[in-house]
DNA sequence: ACCTGAACACCGTTCAAGT
DNA sequence: ACCTGAACACCGTTCAAGT
């Protein structure tokens, strides 16, 4: 009765996976990548650091699961039988993949930490799901097989770069002054790059001042549509040479 | 006079930022990301730990340093009065960015450990280089000056996210097999796609027999030359909707 | 079966002290 | 000006011991 109590006092559920895994994503969430540690886990849920190894292997399992359950909450389920994302069905594929690469984008943005743990190996990694999804679409789309997996390869790598490159920008704007906006930000980086070079840098310098007013979502759905463009542009050039 | 021999005996070479980046290099070359320590950069340059600080800020400053040469030395020189990378004189904007490409790619498979980094801030990044490169090429292909930046920004993240997920298989192909080959681990990958549940992921089930026997070189290139297609299909829409 | 928390083997970084 | 290396404040992970 006694050591009920004591540990009633200082948690209500059992240690688990997924509460380990909701904690670490609050963490991650209020302090970045640096926050996640095995001390501050264990004392957030009242018990030491070696209980956590119990559910889970160790420290890379833990983000993989927290980006993935991130991914997943962001992108929806991915039974076939709900074709679409939740928010509306979207007329056409592009319309789909659109949507899409805009869930990941949000994501991102929402949890900067995801982006650079997205970029694990493929074959097990939480952006399985939107690989899977964008098939679809390729699918959808009427992208011939021997051409799909280069079409979604594409779309794939393009989301997964712009939401690293992103990560970075949060990381850096966060680490230089925290209430500055991102239009601000966007700004110093362009007085940054019109600061460059001339002689090394001259193309840089020159489109610093069309960065400098730019809206990064509307920027990746741009590039999201010029690879839609490309695949859906000629069907046959799209397989690689080799085969 | 016996202090300097006892420090001719130890180290030829006085330290310098040049040397560290170097010994840095071959440590991350050897090792991987987790090779590169202050103790043992320390004991290969015959010093201790404290005397790295003198030279280099702290660990980020030299992995971004480490990194930038690496690209540089890939991507050659960036003046303008050598437009083209050194290797034979590309005829096409086409060709040059498949080249650019390529070297990127190729730095990546024969560094894994620049793949992560290079996801860093834009702004002073090691990939600037090649973002400038891309878009004087860009600026070639003709692409009106307000639909540069969504087109270059295009390639660039591409390139990004593709270099990233190369670097993560490459450590986990060293973490299961070292000795194994590149098709062997997309084999075994292939196969992993092959187990999925086919009621969560029907496509890439379907696409993992593709995926066996691919050329993960010439994949990257279809991506770049689906990207490009998509640039030159049509200038006005490549413009994002805001401007 | 599950939890505890001290202990181990490391890190990056700092800093008084040397030359 | 530049180097040294002990010391500080951490890490992830393990493991005997508990319940």
């Amino acid at each position: 009765m006694a050591t009920r109590k004591r540990r009633a006092e200082r948690r209500e559920e059992p240690l688990s996976r997924e509460r380990i895994v909701e904690a670490a994503i609050e963490l991650l969430d209020a302090a970045g990548e640096g926050g996640l540690t095995f001390r501050a886990l264990a004392e957030r849920l009242s018990t030491g650091p070696g209980a956590i190894y119990w559910h889970v292997s160790g420290k890379e399992e833990l983000l993989t699961a927290a980006a993935d359950a991130v991914v997943a909450a962001a992108v929806g389920a991915d039974r076939v039988s709900a074709p679409d994302a939740g928010d509306g069905a979207a007329a056409t594929p592009q319309e789909a993949i659109r949507a899409l690469a805009l869930g990941v984008f949000d994501a991102i943005d929402a949890h900067p930490w995801i982006g650079d743990d997205l970029a694990r190996a493929p074959a097990r990694s939480p952006m399985l799901r939107v690989f899977e999804r964008l098939g679809r679409q390729v699918q959808a789309l009427g992208v011939p097989h021997a051409a799909q997996f280069t079409a979604v390869s594409a779309l794939h790598n393009y989301i997964l770069g712009t939401g690293g490159q992103n990560a970075a920008n949060a990381r850096a704007h966060k680490a230089i002054e925290p209430y500055e906006d991102r239009t601000a930000f966007l700004g110093a980086a362009a007085d940054a790059w019109a600061d460059l070079d001339p002689d090394e840098y001259p193309f840089t310098r020159g489109i610093a001042d069309q960065m400098r007013g730019h809206d990064d979502r509307a920027e990746f759905l741009a590039g999201i549509d010029i690879i839609v463009a490309g695949i859906t542009a000629d069907w046959t050039r799209t397989a690689p040479a080799s085969s």
